[in-house]
RNA sequence: GGGCCGGUAGCUUAGUCAGGCAGAGCGAAAGGCUCUUAACCUUUAGGUCGGGGGUUCAAAUCCCUCUCGGCCCGCCA
């Protein structure tokens, strides 16, 4: 018996409680699933805490201060002119949020609801402005010689002269990029400023600018008592942020650094690892149009967080909802995945597959086809209408062309080129699918090619090409067991007599 | 050049920290049922634990070394 990894991290922690989880996303482009990593790890370990009664909270901090980096591929030529300026304070790329960081975040925080995960949720444009980092950068700036010291000696890296722990965002021009500081006045709680734009002038500390990202990091850490931090491996690298951030928590902040937590990207079979700066992206909500929240979940919880995982949209999508569905799975991942209360969703994937194509987009229809095989369609309406989009949206999306089938609405024309055997056996059973079950018209396909002394394997072929004009289909028995009983009976009649 | 993570059955992987009979799911095969047809049940097969060396009574596990894959080293999950 295995321990899962949230819970051998759980028990790490346990005696040095209670703890601050604390993750962060930078909402410069749309949120992956790789992004949703970084959270769903955290709520692992946040989960297992609890189960422990180890007091635990969950807090996730939108670096929605963050400046533009580069124009992204998915934006507008335009947006060169922002290059520079802190996400919250961008107009949003498409007019319809309150700003770039909204356009993002907004979006991800709704997914992060629908999976059932509820930090405490900040933003650091609203901090930064309310004066929260206003100590911490005080700090930075009287010790910033010391802070550069540590920068080499961990990464390296020499800081240029003049560098600065805390960047000015110009009142001109609005860039943080373009602007140098040279001087500071911790009582009036200000910093001078000089931007190649050719404004200068005084800027606040609170909202005035922002501390670099190394130096950013671990100032959050005393602030809001951090003591687990997940972060992708990119951050993990030796002389890397958790490294510099280290030293400088525990030499200028006088802060023990939490606990690390250290994560691998996730993959998009055949397309790579996924980057909001390439474009190269299936957003948590593309996802969670195919994917259950729960199975999500899964997916993500089921891996230990330093296992690259290789994320297949296509057939083995399904292989993976059913193991979890049919708790096949490791039984505490299912555990820590699980966000609602019901139980098991009973109705298999794969035959809502063929439910959804039969139903075409019809509800009732998908109720009564559901319902002819034998499902429970009253107590969970809501959760087997969200499952249908996923199919549907699947079925648009990633399903290989095999899975997908049409029942067409007259005879098909290729029914003349049976052979009189085949004609006469679905004469019989035509005669014979009156009041039977899904498993009975499977058995009775059987026994009728038998009796007429045909090749079973063709037999299949008559009557997925009478009912869908092509020589393959989802299972026969239950195919047919979800259709109209009528329709059934009548088409089968005319594919014998064509 | 420096570093991090990974390599265990056809696939996805547990077990590595703390050495003690290599375990699961999917897939496959056989059967349940004179039946290959996308659901179900039962059973079975499948492994040089990436290679080599070392330590040990005992190594997937610890040490050394090589190798393959992914990634990081201005910023990035």
């Amino acid at each position: 018996m295995s321990i899962h990894w949230a819970d051998v991290i759980a028990e790490k922690l346990e005696k040095s409680g209670p703890h601050t989880i604390a993750t962060g996303i930078t909402p410069s482009g749309p949120v992956h699933i790789g992004n949703m990593r970084e959270v769903m790890t955290a709520e692992a370990v946040y989960r297992a805490l609890l189960d422990r009664g180890v007091e635990a909270k969950l807090i996730y901090i939108a670096d929605t201060y963050d400046r533009l980096r580069r124009l992204y591929p998915f934006l507008p030529e335009s947006f060169t002119e922002h290059i520079g300026k802190p996400l919250s304070e961008i107009p949003c790329p498409l007019g319809c949020c309150a700003s770039y960081a909204d356009h993002f975040l907004n979006p991800f925080l709704k997914s992060m609801e629908r999976l059932g995960i509820k930090p405490q949720v900040y933003r650091a444009d609203v901090l930064y402005k309310e004066g929260k980092y206003n100590e911490a950068i005080k700090t930075a700036l009287r010790r910033k010689d010391d802070i550069a010291r540590i920068l080499k000696e961990v990464s390296g890296r020499d800081v240029p002269a003049g560098w600065s722990p805390f960047d000015a965002i110009c009142p001109t021009c609005g860039r943080t990029n373009t602007t140098h500081v040279t001087g500071f006045d911790l009582e009036g709680e200000t910093v001078d400023y000089e931007c190649s734009c050719g404004s200068k002038g005084t800027v606040s500390m609170s909202g005035g600018g922002k501390l670099v990202w190394r130096v950013d990091w671990p100032a959050r850490w005393p602030i809001f008592n951090v003591t687990v931090e997940p972060f992708g491996k990119d951050h993990a690298t030796s002389g890397g942020s958790y490294d510099t951030g280290k030293r400088i928590s525990e030499e200028i902040y006088g802060y023990p650094a939490p606990f690390p937590m250290v994560y691998e990207w996730i993959h998009l079979k055949g397309v790579g690892a996924m980057h909001s700066s390439t474009g190269i992206v299936v957003t948590i909500q593309e996802m969670l149009d195919v994917v259950p929240p729960e199975v999500l979940r899964y997916l993500i919880i089921r891996n230990k967080p330093e296992k690259h995982i290789e994320f297949d949209p296509g057939l083995p999508l399904l292989s993976l909802v059913d193991e979890y569905d049919q708790r096949k799975g490791d039984e505490r991942a299912i555990e820590l995945s699980n966000i609602s209360k019901s139980g098991p969703f009973e109705i298999p994937f794969r035959h809502m597959v063929t439910a959804v194509q039969i139903a075409r987009g019809d509800e009732d229809g998908l109720f009564v086809a559901l319902k002819r095989s034998g499902y429970d369609v009253i107590t969970r309406r809501e959760e087997i209408l969200g499952r249908a989009r996923n199919v549907q949206t699947w079925l648009d999306k990633y399903a290989p062309a095999y899975v997908k089938f049409q029942v067409q609405e007259t005879l098909p024309v290729a029914v003349k080129n049976l052979t009189p055997q085949e004609r006469q056996g679905l004469g019989i059973l035509a005669e014979q699918v009156e009041e039977k079950t899904a498993a009975d018209i499977h058995e009775l396909v059987y026994a009728v090619a038998k009796e007429q002394g045909l090749d079973s394997k063709k037999f299949f072929q008559a009557i997925y090409l009478a009912f869908l004009g092509d020589r393959q289909g989802p299972k026969v028995g239950w195919f047919l067991a979800s259709l109209e009983r009528g329709f059934v009976k009548a088409r089968l009649k005319e594919a014998a007599t064509a």
